[in-house]
RNA sequence: GGUAAUAUAGCCAAGUGGUAAGGCAACGGUCUGCAAAACCGUCAUCGCCGGUUCGACUCCGGUUAUUACCUCCA
């Protein structure tokens, strides 16, 4: 029974797919003009995080997301650098795979361009124009906001308040080509000739910002989705928008659940290139060698939840994070030396922390307090790699408890060794013949060797324990 | 101005009408040739003021602070 916190009743409600076992969602990916920023990776971690528990409990989920590769940023950036729109697009997109990478944040199922479904996006705002919801105005395609019953209500926005406040902010050729301040652009005419655009029933111009969401949606999934997810700026007006758009155009609810996530602040302030703290992944994996404690501290924060980030809670995460890897590494030592059997008692707490991780998760992606149950299950694989015996189905059993818990937040190789080079083996044998023989001058010696060629070794009553620094 | 959200220990962060998960740090202890890793223990009365209640941190009212959104920012 999994509980799911829909912006638009902003209440938790028991999540029911439309068609059983499976999901079909969309979430809102990044503008293709520059890296992807931390914001835009905490938003695809997070709901890489509720696909990847959907499926843990056996959902068949369709993930659909964009590129939003044709608008205001990206034209202004190509001109600046006086290469084509598409040359900018495409690097970044390719950036953006190359970033998520690392960040282990599973493809989606269908990643989609804004270009590739312009055919579908005339054919869209030609069936708005039809069905009187919206009008051409001087090559631009407006959408009549107050025409669709309940325009704002996601975002809980008055209409007669973003009416006076739309009016203020808007210059005059927008004022005098809308019938209404806040009607919004579904197509806009090109302005100038060297510019992208295409050719339409209204003349050259290329989409509004917001279409392109509900096109696709549409298109890939089906008139009435599931969830849709995004950052929770994009309540309005974005989704605000493509509610009014999809339901205008199909008379069909557009998503059954809202997902919102938080935002992610740097250094205690909102991220923003003026105060310099515009924070890339790009950036950022190119100064972090442990791309995973990234991906912790972005994973295990509840995603509705602010995320402040700075080189002390980055810090943090990576030393959670190393109990995690080590509790795992040093009860995998086990193996070798455990008899085969069962422990019951042991067998009984994991089945107990699996519960109490599913409830939580199950509980609107409370990662937080699944995270507790894995750090039960941590503190026990502990005191299970110290004690004298072990058994060595529980043993394999906890070790893939964790593995399959830390999966759900994307976080795997917990124990990422490799083989010893023939050098760092022999040194291995010498320490323990050392050791056999209480020449403990020779063995500090050799440990301390070790460690200079990378191999941290531990002492254990089960023999030499080593893994990499 | 409008609409929301948040306020829990040194830090991060859950949670609940009946006396506060988890992680980090700190302190004490255990184990250890040393070390490392680990284990055990200690460590908060929940922004402020009222009210409801047998009882609130959890509900209600008010207040303060912080933050976000109010047309193209995840």
């Amino acid at each position: 029974m999994i509980h799911v916190y829909n912006t638009l009743t902003r209440e938790k409600e028991l999540f029911k797919p439309i068609t059983p076992g499976k999901i079909n969602m969309y979430v809102c990916g990044p503008t293709v003009y520059n890296y992807i920023h931390i914001g835009n990776a905490r938003s695809s971690i997070a709901f890489d995080v509720v696909r990847r528990y959907f499926e843990y409990r056996g959902y068949d989920v369709n993930y659909v997301s964009n590129f939003t590769d044709v608008d205001d940023k990206i034209i202004k950036r190509a001109r600046e650098q006086g290469v084509d729109e598409m040359t900018i697009a495409n690097r970044y997109a390719d950036a953006f795979h190359q970033d998520t990478l690392p960040l282990n944040i599973k493809p989606a199922t269908v990643r989609s361009r804004a270009t590739d479904v312009i055919p579908d996006i005339i054919v869209f705002v030609g069936d708005l124009i039809k069905k009187g919801y919206a009008y051409e105005s001087e090559g631009d395609v407006y959408f009549r906001a107050k025409r669709f019953k309940g325009y704002g209500i996601l975002a809980h926005q008055d209409l007669a308040e973003m009416e006076a406040n739309a009016a203020g902010r808007l210059d005059d050729i927008e004022l005098t080509r809308k019938e209404d301040p806040i009607d919004f652009a579904v197509w806009k005419s090109s302005h100038a000739e060297d510019e992208i655009s295409w050719q339409s029933p209204w003349g050259k111009g290329r989409p509004g910002w917001h279409i392109e969401c509900s096109v696709m949606a549409q298109k890939y999934l089906a008139d009435t989705i599931d969830i849709h997810g995004g950052g929770i700026d994009l309540a309005f007006p974005h989704h605000t928008n493509e509610i009014a758009q999809s339901e205008a155009r199909t008379g069909q609810t557009f998503v059954n659940y809202w997902m919102h996530n938080g935002f992610v602040n740097v250094n205690d302030e909102k991220m923003s290139k003026s105060l310099g703290n515009f924070t890339t992944v790009h950036d950022m994996l190119a100064n972090y060698d442990d791309p995973m404690a990234i991906r912790y501290l972005l994973a295990t924060t509840q995603y509705r939840r602010p995320i402040n980030y700075s080189n002390d809670t980055l810090e943090q995460a990576r030393v959670a994070l190393d109990r995690i890897r080590t509790a795992y590494r040093n009860l995998s030592f086990r193996l070798e030396t455990a008899v085969v059997g069962q422990d019951q008692a042991i067998e009984n707490m994991i089945e107990n922390q699996i519960s109490n991780f599913e409830s939580a998760m199950d509980d609107d992606f409370n990662t937080p307090n699944a995270l507790a149950s894995v750090f039960e299950l941590v503190t026990t694989a502990n005191t299970l790699a110290e004690s004298r015996q072990v058994s060595l189905e529980t043993v394999q059993h906890l070790l893939d408890t964790i593995a399959k818990l830390m999966s759900v937040f994307g976080i795997e190789d917990l124990s990422v060794q490799s083989d010893l080079t023939k050098e760092q083996s022999e040194l291995l044998k010498s320490r323990t013949l050392a050791r056999d023989t209480h020449d403990f001058e020779a063995s500090d010696r050799l440990r301390q060797a070790l460690r200079q060629l990378g191999i941290v070794v531990e002492d254990t009553p089960q023999g030499q324990r080593w893994h990499k620094a």
